[in-house]
DNA sequence: GTAAGCACTTAACAAAAGGTAAGTACTATA
DNA sequence: TATAGTACTTACCTTTTGTTAAGTGCTTAC
């Protein structure tokens, strides 16, 4: 967790923008709904198709392979297809998924952390409230 | 043969889930096109609303004002009024906005090292392309 | 007085995202 | 023979998200 940008009070205006780019840029590669709770549910080692639907929960097959494809595309999940006699495809994380580790990390954190502030803000109010 | 189950290294089904639901919390909260994007662009400092719709670029008046709305409901931004000749509006994060610190340090960090290995990857294929 | 800036809101519409349900093609099981 | 599972694809439809362009009410500058 080294502070690349140390900038809580105050950035640059050219900092920001940078910021803005690059984050914008990993928006577009990880952004929208089902992309990192796909590549979650991959954490805990392969999958195939209908166990990762179910892994995930609420992701309709339509979503779920065209969200596998755009992963394929850009590396980070490796599609391997074994001929037996039920052909079984599996799905697994590129070496280059790994790269999102503290990504992943932080928005787990941070997640928790709100949930329990959410929390307690509901007790609060409640006590308010009645 | 086939590890087709094994927890690569570090994940239980356990803890994919509980990541699973924490970054879904996440995702609820600054998800979406816009939300980190305007808290980027207020890292900087307080902004009005054309300042700010100028500086993020490609927003609508709509689309910020409704995200600004959200953010505000959620905590992450305060609006201030000052009744002036010109009343003048303000919007500056709030503490909590800070919370977020990690999150938006490891997205940026990530964010441009794609952006790096996209480059690389662009002009390998131009090599082999031309 | 006309134009322009501020901070929005509204209406009308378009595009993207996503869901449902059915279908495809194959195999295995009862 | 019928049913179910695997891995999707397709057509159709709804919801979400966002855009443009205009308007509002107020103020300052030319």
């Amino acid at each position: 967790m080294a502070k690349i940008n140390s900038c809580s009070a105050d950035l640059s205006p050219e900092q920001c923008s940078a910021n803005l780019l690059a984050v914008g840029d990993a928006l577009y590669a990880i952004g929208g709904k089902w992309k990192l709770r796909i590549i979650i549910a991959l954490k805990s080692g392969s999958k195939r198709f209908n166990e990762l639907q179910r892994s995930i929960g609420g992701i309709s097959a339509k979503a779920l392979a065209a969200e596998l494809k755009d992963l394929e595309l850009n590396g980070f999940v490796h599609r391997r297809v074994f001929t037996g006699s039920p052909v079984v495809i599996s799905y697994a994380l590129t070496e280059y998924a790994g790269t999102l580790g503290n990504v992943l990390d932080a928005l787990a954190a941070w997640g928790s952390m709100h949930r329990e502030t959410i929390k307690k803000s509901m007790r609060k109010n409640k006590r308010v409230a009645l």
